[in-house]
Formats: C-alpha cells, structure tokens, sequence
DNA sequence: GCTTCAAATCAAAAAATGTCAATATGAAAG
DNA sequence: CTTTCATATTGACATTTTTTGATTTGAAGC
C-alpha cells in the first residue's frame, strides 16, 4: 500500500457520491454487466461509463471483459485494502500526548 | 447507523480530498487548535473553516471549545462507524449466484 | 460598556466534477 | 470487409465544490 494523499484520495472518490454508492449497492448483489446498471440506475450510458471508470480506478470494482460485454463486481481485495486504509488514516499515532497546541 | 445514501456519501466526504486528508493526518498525531492547522496546511483561515466543517460532519472529527480556541481532534467512534460503513457498503449479499446478468 | 482576537459565515470568483449528445473503438456476426 | 452492437471517449455545458476576501459572531480582557 502507497500511502500518497492523492492515491488515498481516489480510493474514497468511489463513496463519496451518490450514484456511485448506488451502484455499488447494485453490485452488491453480485457481478452485473454494463447494460443491467444503466437499466436499473436510470442513467446515461456515457455517465455509467464515467462512474465505472472512477469505482475501477478506485480499485473497488473491478471490470471483466467478455465479448461486447463488460461485467463489474466488487473486488474483495480493494475492499480490504480501503479497509485497512481507512483503519491507518483514522488511527492516531502511538502516544498523542496533546502536547504543543496553542497556549496550553 | 442509518443508512440513507445522502449520510453515507457526507462520511466519505471527509476522505475523497487531499487537503482534508493532510488535515487529518496532522490530526494524528493528537488533538490541535485552528491555529495550528491553519499554520501547519497553509491554507486560509475560512478556507480551514470549511474544511473542518465538513471533516465534524462526516463524524470523523470532534471539536471542543475552549474560550475563543476550537480544538479538533479525530473522534474513535466516528472512525469506527465508518469502518463498519464501508464494511457494509462493499460486503455482498449472502449469495451472491451472479445470476440474470445480461445473455448469461 | 468598548476592544481584541479566534473562528464562522457570506458572497463572488475559480476550479473541479458530473451530464448529455455525438463520435470513436473494438468485438462479433454476417 | 461491412454492419451491428456494447461500451469508451470527447467536448460543450450545468452543477457542485473550493478558495478568497470581507464581514459577523462570540468569548475574554480592559
């Protein structure tokens, strides 16, 4: 795991949107190809497009190609890499003695 | 924990921006004031302000006055919540067949 | 009461993100 | 190799987020 702040980042893009959330609430429900999200989400298929790219980049989802067709699903391992990700951006450091802050 | 997409995406919000990620990484290191923040991220002082306001809305981040100081420190349950959030969000659904998918 | 100082709020401008319609790409079928 | 279909990409536009500077609020000290 590289910890730079932009790459943290682009791993919480994929929640902080509501369609995306969406989607993946959709995905949840298991591996579903292109067509089946712009059906059920009520959107545009380059808009779809662009979520996509965003939640695959995230490492979230991952895309498998197979014809015409591309299937998404939720990948286990980004899920726990965000997980643990998460878990290191909201863990102080080992000993937070409030020390030096302001005129305390 | 409720669950509506509006609230869960607010959450992430705290994570899907650099400058609200280097705030909270200072933040690690123990509870700071304002000042401090605003010293540390050389970043405008409303400009902080907006940040904070979004990192205490998410949950993520505590404040406490103390006379004419804010002091804002991570807050353990709202970390916790969120990790059982985006545990929530990515985990599929019990069985997960993959059925219906397009001509599969 | 007035003054001072830290932080919040507001309004406008700037920057980033999301949407839509059109076009491009690339696989499969004929 | 042409057509067809699913998805990606592009560019113009709309919407949202962030920044900036000015003003307000509210606590503390005089």
């Amino acid at each position: 795991m590289d910890l730079t702040p932009e790459k943290n980042a682009k791993v919480f893009k994929a929640f902080c949107d509501e369609k995306r959330l969406a989607i993946l609430e959709l995905l949840r429900g298991g591996e579903k190809c292109a067509c089946v999200l712009i059906e059920q989400m009520e959107i545009g298929q380059s808009s779809l497009s662009y979520h996509m790219k965003i939640l695959c980049e995230s490492g979230i989802v991952e895309s498998r190609q197979e014809g015409k067709w591309t299937h998404y699903k939720i990948s286990e391992q980004g899920s726990y890499e965000a997980m643990q990700l998460l878990k290191a951006i909201t863990t102080p450091y080992a000993t937070a003695d409030d020390s030096d802050c302001c005129n305390r």
